[in-house]
DNA sequence: CTGTTAGCGCTTTCAG
DNA sequence: CTGAAAGCGCTAACAG
């Protein structure tokens, strides 16, 4: 059916093993030769089989992603965004994703070892880790290549490459722009206890150390709108001049505070989902596209790691919350 | 490195075709040896380079899929679910899934053409349809199979198989659960001309009609949550006793409109996001595991085509908006 | 620089 | 029911 070496070489009027050589390593062959072939190539429309080169070179050059499960909406987003990252740029690299399903630890990593042996995929990318996580072992332990996207939140795991997102810095960029605007820079975010939501308060913190300022407009709350627009209530209540926030979660419950109250105050989410664009706040981007750089780059080779500064996506101040007459005022044309 | 088929066939003592045989047509081969061929995989570990059986069989059993760039978020959010569905349930026909990225149609085009000249992907699920879609002609021109989410918006494309929500059913089922709660069920949707909207909006209209009660209470918006707090603002000045949307998005911005109007009439979005989970508004879930499995089904054979219906998911009211004295409420632990 | 030979691991003939 | 032979399309080695 379609066109094979074997075809572009008698076309060209050579040996099968030049169309090769002229397709992997042009370099060696002789440019009038290398043009007659490429001639040939065109007109026949060829393209290698990969399952033939995979098989002679036994290398896949496929990378496996378990798909995770996300009723929750914006942790999927950002492994979406992720994902699509990791894709265009493993293409750059001549390299393909395939995407499985699992439902729970053991089972992704069961589909990885069957991936691997069966050299669909020979390189694996790990998200979602968590403490002694089970996984990291059980892949190290098997010789299997992988890169996870979260830092190993304790020290028993194998050592094995992974790459993170340095919150930390993202909430102390956050706190320094909004103490453009006030003192009282107050912080909304998880119970202690999540590493990630430790890193992000732990940013505001330092920052408002840094600023010689007490770190006092402090509240934790679930991950959930209506807790967060109660705490910010409250937060405001105490005078806080702006709302730093450990997901956009929690900003969208914050923003619905601020509309309550007829404040306006700035508030800071952490992710930049659809959410802060569409209701205008400002939003700490994770820098996906640099994660999975780093993951690519991490994927060969020895164990290493890479922590990501995210950046601070601002934007001018919510759009909702305010009066309904003003907000109708942006009725016309100007969505964008 | 890993075991082959020689291997097993040497431990157990036949010709490397009984093991063959064994694993892909057990039933013919005798039942002692089966369980002799099956006991050295066992041992072994063996499993089939999928290559080597790729390359042989000339199929590959995998299904392509571009991940869109959605920077909107719901959208998104749908098509990832959509994604893990599809990827799911081909796990179990034992087809695999890769992805890929394109900047636009001509480029997707092009990725499904080499995808499949290369013999990587042998079938492809189209997302994000739209007028006059360029990918359709060309795909079933060049005879790629391939199956579209979304219909076909006009009659011009070529005959081809495709899958869609029958959004229509989808409001006419909400405005149907509305109407228990008063006659004046309103609807927020977007403009006319985008295929999906208009549908929903029929249901509305046509749940109204059967209901002999007048659709009046209609209001078009970008979707954007402060467009449609002002248009809802409006809409419950008018009286409306519930309010039927055309989108989650949509959907926030109403609860936005009645935490200003302290007012509490149900609120319907469209997609069953997080948002609606995490505000706890009632939406219609779009079904896509019945969106895959249909797919999936016609991925081969004749063109044909699907209408799956949405659900409403229910749930009690908006825990969010309302005065934050009662939000505080909900502080405790019953997130879940 | 180019051609020949060999074989990756599997399955489809076709004989026994 | 089991075994032997052939070849899917490609590239690593070597010889010319």
């Amino acid at each position: 059916m379609s066109a094979t070496l074997a075809d572009v070489a008698a076309k060209a009027g050579v040996s099968r093993q030049t169309v090769s050589n002229a397709i992997n390593t042009p370099r060696i062959v002789h440019p009038a030769t290398l043009q007659r072939v490429m001639a040939a190539v065109d007109e026949l429309g060829y393209a290698p089989n990969l399952h033939a080169r995979r098989l002679r070179t036994s290398s896949a050059r496929t990378i496996g992603i378990r798909l995770e499960r996300h009723d929750d909406g914006i942790h999927g987003v950002l492994l979406d965004r992720f994902l699509h990252a990791v894709t265009e740029q493993a293409a750059g690299l001549d390299r393909h994703v395939l995407v499985f399903t699992a439902d729970d630890a053991d089972a992704e990593v069961a589909q990885i070892r069957s991936l691997s042996q069966r050299s669909l995929a020979d390189a694996f990318v790990l998200t979602s880790t968590d403490h002694r996580d089970r996984r990291i072992d059980a892949l190290a332990e098997a010789g299997i290549p992988f890169v996870a996207f979260g830092r190993p939140w304790d020290d028993g795991s194998a050592p094995h490459s992974w790459v993170d997102v340095d919150g930390r810095a993202g909430t102390r960029e956050a706190t320094d722009a909004c103490l453009a605007t006030g003192e009282r820079v107050a912080f909304l975010g998880w119970p202690d206890g999540s590493g990630a939501g430790d890193e992000r308060r732990g940013g505001w913190r330092d920052a408002m150390a840094d600023a010689g300022l007490p770190a006092d407009l402090d509240r934790a709350v679930e991950d959930d709108p209506a807790q967060a627009q109660a705490a910010a209530a409250e937060l405001l209540a105490a005078g806080a001049t702006s709302i730093v926030c450990a997901s956009d979660t929690l900003a969208l419950g914050a923003i619905g505070a601020l509309s309550r109250a007829d404040a306006s105050v700035p508030v800071v989410g952490f992710d930049d989902t659809g959410v802060a664009a569409g209701l205008g706040f400002s939003s700490i981007d994770q820098n996906l596209g640099a994660v999975a750089a780093a993951v690519l780059e991490l994927l060969h080779g020895e164990p290493a790691h890479r922590l990501v500064t995210p950046r601070l996506h601002r934007r001018a101040n919510p759009r909702w919350g305010l009066p309904a007459q003003q907000s109708a005022a942006a009725d016309g044309k100007d969505a964008s």
